[in-house]
DNA sequence: GACGGGGACTAGAGCGCTCTAGTCTGGGAC
DNA sequence: GTCCCAGACTAGAGCGCTCTAGTCCCCGTC
């Protein structure tokens, strides 16, 4: 039985004072830690907040000092990535007086909701990890109060926006097979998905910088890993090429699930790539070389610009964009191209 | 160019009134829709405070009530079963006047900040998302604040716990391959991990139940893919089962990585049934039959035990413990055994 | 010894709400 | 016509902080 303290009628700064024998305001002004204390009493007040286990109501300090210095993230509850953003964030905002409200968004919940609940408690800026939200709604909420959109590309007068470089994601994906001895090289690509684009065109400037262009080729795919699978009765064709680069890792998945299953080996007999450095990519049975996203210097740039806005009233400087060059992480679906 | 209303000093409960041409008391009390208030004037009020967007300041109405009418949800970022638990625990609290705070842990950032940073924000009631935290701590939490653990077995004299039940999880599985004709069936277990002990009961006891005692059979496994290539080993021996039961799904992704390797088919030459229902489990190139956790029922009665304390002081009531079923997903990953 | 200045501390007015304790109507009962 | 009361509405005191505008006192200066 631990001796119970009761569920106390929370300890608020009133009693602080009272048993450090000063006015509240004191107290206010050496948890705050701000000049106009005196060491003693300052030990004093601090010894007496220990005492009680005292800690200050949010709500209150906020109204008070009416900022709330509270930055909303807006994230998808079932996204592998944003979770990383978000621990990300976490890691960023710690050395900052700011805090961090999460709003989740998932199938039954929507993103708007989401934005709603954290306006409610006023912060002061706004995080948006991959919103799907369409952009006029993302500029409306600009109006209201400064939002940055991280991976997602987005030109948007009003807002700030923090991505990853795909086409380069893309390109060094393609370096590493050429560097491994590949020519013949072959991109499943993602249809009209976010980032296809983008991910399409650093497949092909890269096949023609290194002079490749003769070999380039680019079949449809798509998100899931059953576009992968279709994607690879195409490669498993005669003219087969000897690496693929996939528009994402669970594409590369279903494309390796069907090349094994018509007894075509990776990496011996075709060396894959994803994209996402998603969980599947890392599990020891997959093992996937994949492309990862940098998300620690997406979470600090996107706070950075986050706390400028909110801090100086910043709404005039234009929008910035930043774009983060992605990281090849290499795994066991890659190697030299077996000699004929 | 969208015509800019300009980042607006907050519009607060007074201009409403004053647009109104009420008291700021009477559209307090249309707002929180309670009786003491007449139907033309309400019907002004709502549109006063929709035609300013008027959008009450959640920390203020919070701190005037001196209710904070949050319930805070800690949860680890990274665990995907946490993101269904923390979308159905959305979806529950729809229905209630309360809202919910989430507090986030991950490998760099403890729970023990998520649930300080909650209780700085004066939430009614915590609900801890499969906690790490010793006993010992949570017991501590539970002084100051209800406290409902979800997913995570706790005998306890001060808190309230919801799980699902386990045992029974492994004896449905051990039930649907007894009902497809299999009577060789083994468990892989998870040796110390959380649960373990508790699916190896319920794997034993559905043996027993179904007279299948003497091929009664738990080989050593562990919690990734890795530990089941491992057992993989034991189980391809020559008196080879036609079934088994893994600890979870990865357990049971690599042992059957490892099957394949050797040439043997599943489900044909050997049925696998994992747990936990991962994602890992619904991929198209799993497709894994698994045993899964009801997300929403245990949410729905987590929320509900949270509420019960939080509404009526019940600190008198004893800790309630629910034990929800679990479910039986069944993908591609079993079948009937092959006459031999 | 009067003066000034600065550091330590306090009083009290907010912040934007909620909520209790009113005041003021109008209409039904007698 | 008086009384009363329910229903509509308002005044104003909090909630637990922050922060501005003080007050007080001690010490160095000339």
């Amino acid at each position: 039985m631990a001796k119970s303290p009761k569920r106390s009628p929370n300890v608020t700064m009133a009693d602080v004072a009272a048993r450090a024998g000063v006015s509240r305001a004191l107290v206010s002004i050496v948890l705050r830690d701000v000049p106009g204390a005196g060491p003693a009493t300052r030990q004093r007040v601090m010894e007496a907040a220990e005492a009680l286990a005292y800690r200050p109501d949010q709500r209150a300090r906020l109204l008070g000092s009416n900022r709330s210095r509270t930055i909303g993230v807006v994230f998808g509850l079932h996204q592998a990535f944003h979770a990383e953003l978000v621990e990300s964030l976490y890691g960023a905002v710690g050395t900052t007086a700011y805090d961090l409200a999460l709003g989740a968004w998932a199938p039954s919940r929507d993103e708007h909701r989401a934005v709603q609940s954290l306006l409610d408690y006023r912060c002061e800026a706004l995080v948006l990890l991959g919103p799907a939200l369409p952009r006029a709604a993302i500029e409306e909420l600009a109006d209201r109060v400064p939002v940055v959109v991280v991976a997602r590309a987005l030109r948007s007068t009003s807002v700030d926006v923090v991505r990853t470089d795909d086409s380069r994601g893309v390109r060094i994906a393609v370096e590493h097979l050429a560097d491994l001895g590949h020519t013949s090289i072959t991109h499943v690509d993602g249809g009209r998905a976010p980032g296809a684009a983008e991910r399409r065109r650093g497949y092909r400037t890269a096949m023609r910088d290194l002079g490749l262009d003769s070999e380039t080729e680019v079949l449809v795919g798509g998100l899931a890993e059953h576009d992968g699978e279709k994607a690879a009765a195409h490669i498993l064709a005669d003219a087969r090429p000897t690496a693929v680069t996939a528009f994402n890792d669970r594409c590369a998945a279903g494309l390796m699930a069907a090349a094994r299953a018509r007894g075509v080996h990776v990496p011996n007999d075709l060396s894959v790539v994803g994209y996402d450095n998603s969980q599947i990519a890392s599990l020891d049975s997959v093992a996937l070389t994949t492309v990862a996203q940098d998300a620690p210097t997406l979470a600090a740039s996107a706070l950075e610009l986050a706390l400028a806005r909110a801090e100086r009233n910043s709404d005039r400087c234009p929008p910035t964009e930043i774009v983060v060059p992605p990281r090849l992480v290499v795994r066991g679906t890659t190697a030299r191209p077996q000699q004929p």
